[in-house]
DNA sequence: CGATTGAGTGAACACATGTTCACCAAAGAA
DNA sequence: TTCTTTGGTGAACATGTGTTCACTCAATCG
């Protein structure tokens, strides 16, 4: 058989699976993961409390598997907004919406993300702090494109990458945290958003050191 | 009798609330105030459980408390900071060694500060929103002073200013998070934070709109 | 086909939690 | 002094928790 077999078994199991992660995620964005236990989690996704532990040895290592698959997601969608050349050539002035776009498509996953990376368990938040970690260095290499900052030495570079970083969540809190059906406030926050961009730009062509 | 009279009773009453308050704030630190539970509060505190309710009418008022008694004790230190012409003269140099030497010093208060802001429960997220709203208010006030700045719209400069809370509060859980014992990394985080501040204000001479 | 594997069950456990209540003893008022 | 107020006690409660165990029964294997 093939390992992508439509192996009733394996596929029933993944089935549980997500659906165990579909229901800590919707928990975490309601009440906090730290707060979900063990049997809510197995409750709303439908099956019995000791059924859990055929998929995770605790709620921690679940925790890191829903932090392995937000920043996928996430992964994916920076990649995408990268390749498109238009996006690139304005890409500070795009990054605010698509941030905003981003997150409101994704709310729960950057939900967990913004909420975990300070409140949560040691383990689950040290994963997001690497995996942020990434992320800045990633964004450093697509920075040192930009003019200026080409000539700029790498400990600069990094450091303005976090700076954007350090943003870009703290922008994604506030659109999770933004009221439902509250358009006004969403495009204050992308303007606000934009603006800080913009004054963080300015700064790019006197830098010295 | 004063208000302030050696009244025995009053006296031991403050004095088993700010046990419960110190309390409180220890199990944040180790645990997270959420994960933080009333008898455990009431156990490390020296009392039974029952007498918290003499106290608190809940963990919830208990944690709006705590937030009120951290920013008082913040907002006293930046007002002393303030205050010394020598700080003000050079700012954004000071303020990130200002920063992480407040930090340290009441890193309990900051820790759940910082914890609490995401993590918490929702009426104690929306205290500390608040308060560090109030914080950028303050703040822009201060900044409107500053030259290139004082012809700026309202609007902006309470951007700016939001700009540096936001960043202030990134810094602070980074020396939250910093491992004990290890003087490299506060350098590393004084440093950075410094370059981003510095980064930050080259962009004011040239902002427009 | 029969044997085996393993995801899901249901009951039980030992414990921690928030909240209540009648009670106590000392401080303060009369 | 006696009476009242009140911070703190200890026991009890109902409920939620993580974890265990022997079990079922359908999909898979030989």
């Amino acid at each position: 058989m093939t390992d992508t077999a439509v192996n009733a078994r394996q596929q029933q199991k993944e089935r549980t699976r997500s659906a165990l992660l579909a229901a800590a995620l919707e928990l975490s964005q309601e009440q906090g993961f730290a707060q979900t236990s063990l049997r809510q989690v197995a409750k709303r996704a439908g099956v019995v409390p000791a059924a859990f532990y055929r998929h995770f040895e605790s709620m921690d290592e679940l925790g890191l598997a829903l932090v392995e698959r937000c920043f996928t997601t996430l992964r994916v969608m920076i990649r995408d907004a990268q390749r498109d050349p238009q996006v690139f050539d304005h890409i500070i002035d795009a990054s605010a919406e698509i941030l905003v776009a981003a997150v409101k498509a994704n709310k729960a996953d950057f939900a967990f993300v913004a909420r975990e990376r300070v409140g949560g368990s040691e383990a689950v938040r040290a994963a997001i702090r690497h995996e942020l970690d990434l992320f800045a260095t990633e964004l450093s290499m697509v920075l040192v494109r930009l003019p200026n900052i080409d000539k700029w030495s790498p400990e600069d570079v990094l450091m303005v990458a976090r700076l954007f970083v350090r943003n870009m969540v703290a922008g994604a809190e506030e659109v999770v945290e933004m009221p439902e059906g509250r358009p006004d406030l969403e495009v204050r926050i992308v303007e606000g958003a934009r603006r800080q961009m913009r004054l963080i730009v300015l700064g790019f062509k006197d830098w010295r050191s």
